[in-house]
DNA sequence: ATATATATTGTCAAATTTGACAATCTATAT
DNA sequence: ATATAGATTGTCAAATTTGACAATATATAT
């Protein structure tokens, strides 16, 4: 009898909009009024799907984590046959692949909130984890006789090389870095090699 | 006739205190309030010192970019004439040695405000683009023959691994993953030798 | 058509944050 | 000792942000 919940639909619209309100204000600076804005509703729609502030957070850390680690998933199911590790860093760093780059924006916001949130930390770490572990996937079907440490280190490595230049988008650096970034990645990839 | 003043003194605690706050509670979250409390004066003495919100955050962007810079400064100066890079690297991926990460967790802190705040960006952006020297100074020095490309290349990949594993401290990762990003380092720094 | 659960809007109070200024205290030179 | 410029504290109003709830509108099944 009752009409059709949109708790689903809209708290997802909802939560992108915070999402991007922290990447764009950071994570104090995303106001309900700007996410209410951002969202095209009122802020009183926020409240009625998502409780109070801090319901609000623990959902944003939940969805965020959520959409990042499927967007990973997908990226590794993606991946062709042949010419994976190649193509792994083609769609890291250039800018014209990247579906959303925010998702792993949003993730590097959200770390601030991780020196008062043991949740938020958590989940964070295990999506950084998780990250890196599709790197090390990639490197190890590449160089099967690479020791453990070696991959991991590499693994290492690029994603700190993915991370960073992604953070410093907000300072809009020339279109040289992202490719220096890739060519910075692809000689760990070498290094891995004349082991 | 009059006192002395304490500007100095008061606005360098003043902004150290800031700084810290936009470390942990991000930009927006870092109040008067709060930042007061940590430096541990009223808060009328910040609009004293300081001017109002806007002016703080002229002068905090100056402040953490002027001591990123000089801190940066100090490190190449503090560099043994052999064994340079070595130690570079050392230094910078030991937290033994790192005098005070601060000052890169607080210029990384401030990238957000970099969307609307022009000035912050150019700032930052050029406390970036020399810290990216310094390394491209090191990597020269130790591969005098490795072209200006590949000497950049690596300078981007090492300074990516460095601000990358300094930010996720607030998800206090296991000290391997320190000991991982400098081997992933040396990776870079080895690659150019096989030019 | 009507009941019902949900969507949506609106409003007000409480709490927080900031701006601005007055008032008082204190060191320093004369 | 006294004048002076600065240090320090205190207070209040304005603006912002959030919490909570009432009230209305709307879709859906019967």
């Amino acid at each position: 009898m009752p009409r059709k919940s949109l708790k689903a639909s809209r708290s997802e619209k909802i939560l992108n909009a915070y999402a991007d309100c922290i990447v764009r204000y950071g994570l104090e600076g995303a106001t309900q009024e700007k996410i209410a804005e951002h969202a095209g509703v009122k802020r009183s729609i926020l409240r009625h799907y998502l409780g109070n502030k801090a319901d609000m957070l623990n959902a944003l850390i939940d969805h965020v984590t959520g959409k990042f680690d499927s967007q990973v998933q997908s990226f590794a199911d993606e991946l062709p046959t042949t010419n994976r590790l190649d193509t792994c860093l083609e769609w890291m760093f250039d800018s014209e692949y990247s579906s959303d780059k925010n998702a792993t924006l949003a993730l590097e916001a959200l770390t601030v909130c991780a020196y008062e949130h043991p949740y938020a930390r958590e989940k964070l770490m295990d999506s950084t984890k998780q990250f890196i572990r599709l790197i090390e996937n990639e490197l190890i079907r590449e160089f099967p006789n690479a020791s453990s440490g070696r991959i991991f280190d590499a693994a290492i490595g690029i994603t700190g090389i993915y991370f960073s230049i992604d953070s410093l988008t907000a300072l809009q650096p020339p279109s040289e870095w992202w490719s220096a970034s890739k060519r910075a990645a692809h000689m760990i990839v070498h290094s891995l090699g004349d082991s």
